[in-house]
DNA sequence: CGCGACTTTGAATCAACTCAATGTGAGTGG
DNA sequence: CCACTCACATTGAGTTGATTCAAAGTCGCG
């Protein structure tokens, strides 16, 4: 993990959001530039992390270059837990993020904490595998911009922090099948593209109903 | 859930196995017949569950039928926690099932026992979302063999309780297509069919390379 | 302004699907 | 014990939705 620890130089003051975490003591925020890396697999994990700004993907890859991303963590969101001792996947910043990390220190019983988060990441990859196994190019980019609109507050605007290639590679779609969706979505009225990162929904109920 | 509650007239003595999950008083096994119901989508949780014998599927369905089933448990494995306080899935028995239910006491904290196996299952189904998200049909049908031959000790026979209509469901394809790999797999020496519900790994190596 | 990366669009291909027919095997009752 | 049945599985033929390959378009940034 190579990042920018500025915990101690440019944010001295305690925020108030870790305090959840408990009896940890301060906990430095990291900084990583787009596509850097936060931990890889194999590595050995001995912490978790809690986005507080920017956009981080989850993934696998197979030997030929095949890439699925397991899941992508918005600002608030917490990741990194899915591993026993061993990181199974590779974790990068999609752009400019800032990261707090809470280290496991060695005898301090977390799982109080990390249980409901676990369960919360297990319900949401299940309810990826119905996505990815059962549903079409259409079904699947409607529930993901449905999941990422409710990640964002329910607006009607949301911003897509991702490229093309990182959707498709969460969906189990092509760049191009990701494309034409979007157009044909845009051409039925349902979305309007402000720019290719930004996205409002215009006909939520339509969308909605496309997922099942 | 309706089930045949026998521990305390067929299994008076308390087995040595569940004594791992601790504190919980003597917990009673539960008989399913082939099919039955264990839990619903949006029953309460209040439990959770170890295969004593036989199989259980677990699955989501969207409104018009289609089926995903995220996972198959069998003798020994655990499930049955993916939910906070309510199910968001199904649960049933595939055949006639012996299930050991650990009922979660009101103030009783168990996430010691839970965490590992929340953090198992997330592993695994992170891990089943790469074959979903991006292997094509024989890779599948090829992980799925491997997974199951490796959660029963690695030999070179297998038992694969589920029907073809269950591994399809399981694998995001149709039973035909399943039919078809099979039959491709059995072709090329790969495996043997020794009957419909028994396959022998001939070529483990080859099936391995698939899966990547 | 112009470069480079990303995105969109188009045309042809292909893997998996649908629909349909045939095959198989476990369980039942005559 | 055998014939019958029914559910499940396999095989075949034709279709289709997503992919691949290729070209054109767009955007952000130095």
């Amino acid at each position: 993990m190579h990042a920018y620890e500025t915990s101690r130089i440019a944010l001295p003051l305690k925020p108030a959001q870790p305090a959840s975490y408990g009896s940890a003591p301060l906990q430095p925020i990291s900084f990583f530039p787009a596509g850097s890396e936060i931990y890889a697999q194999g590595e050995k994990a001995g912490a978790f992390y809690q986005v507080e700004f920017g956009a981080v993907r989850v993934y696998r890859l197979l030997a030929d270059g095949r890439r699925q991303i397991s899941a992508f963590h918005l600002a608030g969101e917490t990741f990194g837990f899915e591993a026993g001792t061993t990181h199974h996947f590779f974790a990068e910043a999609i752009n400019a993020t800032g990261v707090r990390v809470f280290r496991l220190a060695a005898g301090t019983d977390m799982s109080h904490q990390l249980l409901p988060l676990a369960l919360k990441g297990l319900t949401r990859a299940q309810e990826h595998l119905l996505v990815l196994g059962r549903q079409n190019a259409i079904e699947r980019v409607a529930a993901f911009l449905i999941d990422m609109a409710e990640r964002q507050g329910g607006l009607r605007q949301i911003e897509l922090p991702m490229s093309r290639m990182d959707i498709g590679d969460y969906l189990g779609l092509t760049i191009e099948t990701v494309s034409r969706v979007f157009t044909k979505l845009k051409e039925k009225g349902v979305i309007r593209l402000l720019n290719l990162r930004c996205v409002e929904i215009v006909k939520q109920d339509v969308l909605s109903n496309m997922g099942e």
